[in-house]
DNA sequence: CCTACCGATCGGTAGG
DNA sequence: CCTACCGATCGGTAGG
């Protein structure tokens, strides 16, 4: 009888959930590996088995958002290709990527307080391909009359995806801070305003105008 | 002979100021009161004179920000009330605000990340009045077709307020990621999406129209 | 304000 | 020899 376990490649990723969570909440510094270990009901050792250190878990947390990133943006981008309202694609599929996991959005803007430089290098590499092409994308809109001949479009692109991220974020800050619906407002409010500074008043689809 | 010091009312302050650093750049969690006391050439227990707790300690720093930004702030609104461009006043003071010293929107942003319902609070207590004034000159500006009819004020402040403070905490990051004029270009395109966002295209006054 | 400490917990490593 | 851990403890440092 070999009563040994098979290797569970669900561990590690059981422990990397756990931590992403931790470190959304209180931030890597705050979280103890012994926090972590609890969440998933190991020892400390135990955790220390599969990451060798704290800094190895910190990189497979950011390993693992990057991968669901490169994982489901690509696609995105295809399909907003043939779109017909490439805005609402792009925009839709960007707000939704961090709504899907809001620790997603915490643990990206705690890591650009903490590791700007990190964080730099993540922009200039590994999301620079996206950027352009959304870049590529709102360029052409402009060439169309479609889009404000003054938007930067580099800039637009990590001007909202920042937005994007720091409302996700800190959206329980909104929960009721003005009135009950504070929070449904404010999203509503931010796709509106990544709208309407992107598109010249004559926009040639409906359903986003001003109805005045 | 009395050798003893008279009470230096400018140690508090040295301490917050040190404090507020650190806190700005490691987090409050991160930060050990052997480091704030370092900063200011003094021992740990030297601090917790000044400040019976790490807890006070933050509350000083939250306070001395707040205090500040109740000093600017209600100023700049009146001579808004006066000025031809109240969009322009309010803006410019508001980034100004933050830009003058970006550890403030780094402690804020960190809180909003640490301690959403103390955040809360601030936004339905000390914030609200400024924040309705603000909403209430948007509100005027959509009666005289001069906003967007469908910007909601409230939110809209909201939103710009979070977007400011993220990228001025955040400028570090954006310190040659795209190209050497990436700051720059990034808060011109800031200040132009929340510009673009709100006025109604036929804008009554010249200097930010586009050019097309 | 300092010297001298406390209970606890930190990240990481030992032998088995 | 491997994996997947365990109980115990290392040297330092945390807030107070």
């Amino acid at each position: 009888m070999v009563l040994a376990r098979s290797p569970d490649p669900d561990v590690p990723r059981a422990i990397i959930a756990a931590a992403t969570r931790l470190f959304a909440a209180q931030g890597f510094d705050a979280t103890s590996l012994q926090a972590v270990a609890d969440e998933v009901s190991l020892t400390k050792q135990a955790v220390l088995h599969h990451f060798p250190s704290k800094e190895h878990l910190r990189q497979a947390v950011l390993g693992a958002i990057l991968a669901h990133w490169n994982d489901t943006l690509p696609r995105l981008l295809l399909a907003a290709a043939a779109s017909e309202d490439r805005f609402e694609a792009v925009f839709g599929e960007l707000s939704g990527f961090f709504a899907a996991d809001p620790d997603r959005a915490r643990v990206v803007l705690r890591e650009a307080l903490d590791r700007p430089a990190e964080m730099r290098k993540l922009l200039r590499g590994p999301v620079r391909p996206w950027l352009e092409a959304v870049a590529g994308y709102i360029r052409s809109g402009q060439a169309a009359g479609k889009h404000h001949a003054d938007v930067d479009p580099e800039a637009y692109v990590v001007q909202v995806m920042l937005f994007v991220i720091s409302a996700v974020a800190t959206a329980s800050v909104m929960q009721g801070a003005l009135d009950d619906d504070a929070r449904a407002r404010s999203d509503k409010e931010l796709a509106r305003i990544a709208r309407a500074s992107l598109f010249t008043p004559a926009r040639p689809r409906g359903g986003a105008l001003p109805t005045r």
